[in-house]
DNA sequence: ACGCACTCCGTAAACGTTTACGACTGTAGG
DNA sequence: CCTACAGTCGTAAACGTTTACGGAGTGCGT
């Protein structure tokens, strides 16, 4: 089957009523459309998107961009997948489809993303891992392209975005290990420019001097985000000399790596050191203790990104009047094994 | 910038001129195609996607399909990601961009296809997660669209495909465990139909036979490929009357599950009961003991992906003349401690 | 008989490209 | 001087859709 020309032939009708009897146009016949949509249910026949996105100006695909860097590939785990089914959730009801665009790794992300949109390979972008200055921010702000962001950033003034509570997590976090009987508290944060690194250390100040805890430079560790970092924030901990009872990753994984490094040097986690990781990833489960982190479902966070998306966009704004405003993603408290005792307490 | 129609005006050069300066045609003088690079550099313009592919019949796209059901979701762990950039690196010499395509889990996989490929938007596809018998391949085959599969199948007599070594995996095991004294040696097959654990016993058996080990149908556990698979597999192992000392894994994260398991039970892995799993993965590296597992690049198994699929399409198939034949794609053990033991020797 | 409203459908123009074709130069060779 | 040819460029036709517009037919009320 070709093109709507040969269905038309097919059917001895003209191919402007096919393409209406298609798309549920209201102007054709109950009996011609039954025949038309038998008719194209036969021979196989759907229509061809660069015609009708050339005709009527748009994809009716979202992007989501995925840097694959080989940190983020180490990092993202299986994140987002998670968010994608999310995200298709809600452009289903308007049969738009989702599509992920994997940044090659030799490519400047910003030059990648200008080529997707100036092709007009998608209606929309999603876009993550936001820098502390971004210019794809600003490009998707000043071409007027439909966008929304997971993660804060310091560029252009407003803009749509969805990011973790990363302030909400250190305040918990430290507010729960002072519950326990902690007052040397460390915490990790990443070595890179990123916006929530500064977040979440503030936040993490904050809390601590609201205990008339004095805030000591020493005990902010800057190690990358990874396993690895993990490892190595274990090994800068053992080197301090007043060692800190508790810890708190701002990645999940980190734990692995700090868990090995612990356990090489004789210290227990959830006995000698108090551990709270910021989420639960699969990947992170199965460690012994079991680590106390806080839970994201990344399921409804796709679901909130797609209404925001799609609050952003003119022709599907008025399905979604409420969703237009930031949000600060919250996450719950998971309790595990690798904090749970008292400072000072024998068991 | 609106189109080249703008972009022809601004120079005082015709449409057609403007197109042959931007796509690198040699008719066109050279001072004229710098004066039109300029300007397009200058004004942003970039050409649109709909227009060309509607006029070449061809889009530049290469789709990867992606399952997301929830399953598959936990089982990827990067995989894709992983694979992602081996074949970036292949596309990218014919300027072909590769689109990640998450089939939603609510939509059948058969069908998702049909509608990517049917409506032009990609030009070749990347399957993987090949079922036994497999709708898709049996579809693309007939329509056909380039193609290559990420596994076997039973269905379509021929078509391009690489599949992991499972054969060659259960075989280096065994003869590996035999060789440390192991005797009853336990093996994991999925309870699906997934052709994959058919080659996997298939071989298991035969590498048994030739040192006239009888096969034992009880030593076949057959759990979903997943953490809690693992756990499973080791709770049915150790109700066995006869315990075996060793058990090979079809998939890397099962370890997971299994070692906590054992230990649960006091056994310890790599001291009482040895065990080897099928890939390694960032998610199992940090197991202790090590896992003894199998290898595998996934870099270059996208590259190879890569260059099996333009060799099945007739523009690109000049550039890849020997990379049309199906792969087995061989993996290389890399030895933990998870079998570091000869059974029958006291340590 | 006439006008009008309504339903259904055909016609043709547009969307933004690429490209076959031919036209126009200038130059070289006969 | 005629021809051939190479180097440039403009013209216009496609590619497959959607959709504004108008026309044909019917039914109904005046």
């Amino acid at each position: 089957m070709k093109g709507i020309r040969q269905l038309a032939e097919h059917l001895n009708i003209s191919i402007g009523t096919v393409s209406r009897a298609l798309n549920g146009k209201p102007d054709v016949n109950q009996e011609t459309r039954r025949r038309v949509l038998a008719a194209a249910e036969e021979l196989g026949y759907v229509a061809n998107q660069s015609g009708r996105s050339l005709r009527q100006g748009e994809t009716k695909v979202i992007g989501l961009m995925i840097e694959s860097s080989k940190e983020t590939v180490e990092n993202a785990d299986n994140f987002f997948l998670g968010v994608t089914s999310g995200l298709q959730s809600v452009f289903a009801r308007h049969k738009l489809d989702l599509i992920m665009l994997p940044c090659p790794s030799d490519e400047d992300p910003h030059e990648y993303l200008k080529r997707m949109v100036a092709r007009r390979i998608v209606d929309a972008m999603i876009i993550s891992d936001t820098q502390r200055v971004d210019r794809r921010i600003d490009f998707l702000s000043r071409a007027k392209i439909p966008f929304v962001a997971l993660g804060r950033s310091l560029s252009a003034s407003n803009f749509p975005w969805i990011d973790l509570d990363f302030e909400g997590v250190a305040d918990h976090a430290v507010e729960r290990l002072i519950a326990l009987g902690h007052r040397r508290i460390a915490i990790t944060a990443p070595s890179s420019e990123a916006n929530l690194g500064y977040l979440f250390i503030e936040s993490y100040r904050q809390a601590l001097e609201r205990h008339d805890i004095a805030f000591d430079p020493s005990l902010v560790i800057r190690v990358r985000s990874s396993e690895e970092g993990g490892y190595q924030a274990a090994h800068e901990l053992l080197l301090l000399e007043e060692r800190p009872t508790a810890v708190i990753l701002i990645y999940e994984l980190m734990a692995i790596g700090l868990y090995r490094r612990l356990m090489e040097s004789g210290v227990m986690p959830g006995r000698d050191l108090a551990v709270i990781g910021f989420r639960d990833a699969p990947r992170a489960r199965f460690l012994q203790p079991s680590l106390s982190c806080f839970r994201i479902s990344l399921y409804d966070l796709g679901v909130a990104l797609g209404r925001m998306l799609l609050a952003n966009m003119p022709i599907y704004r008025e399905f979604y009047p409420g969703d237009g405003g930031n949000i600060i993603w919250p996450l719950e408290l998971m309790a595990g094994e690798s904090d749970a005792f008292r400072v000072g307490v024998m068991a």
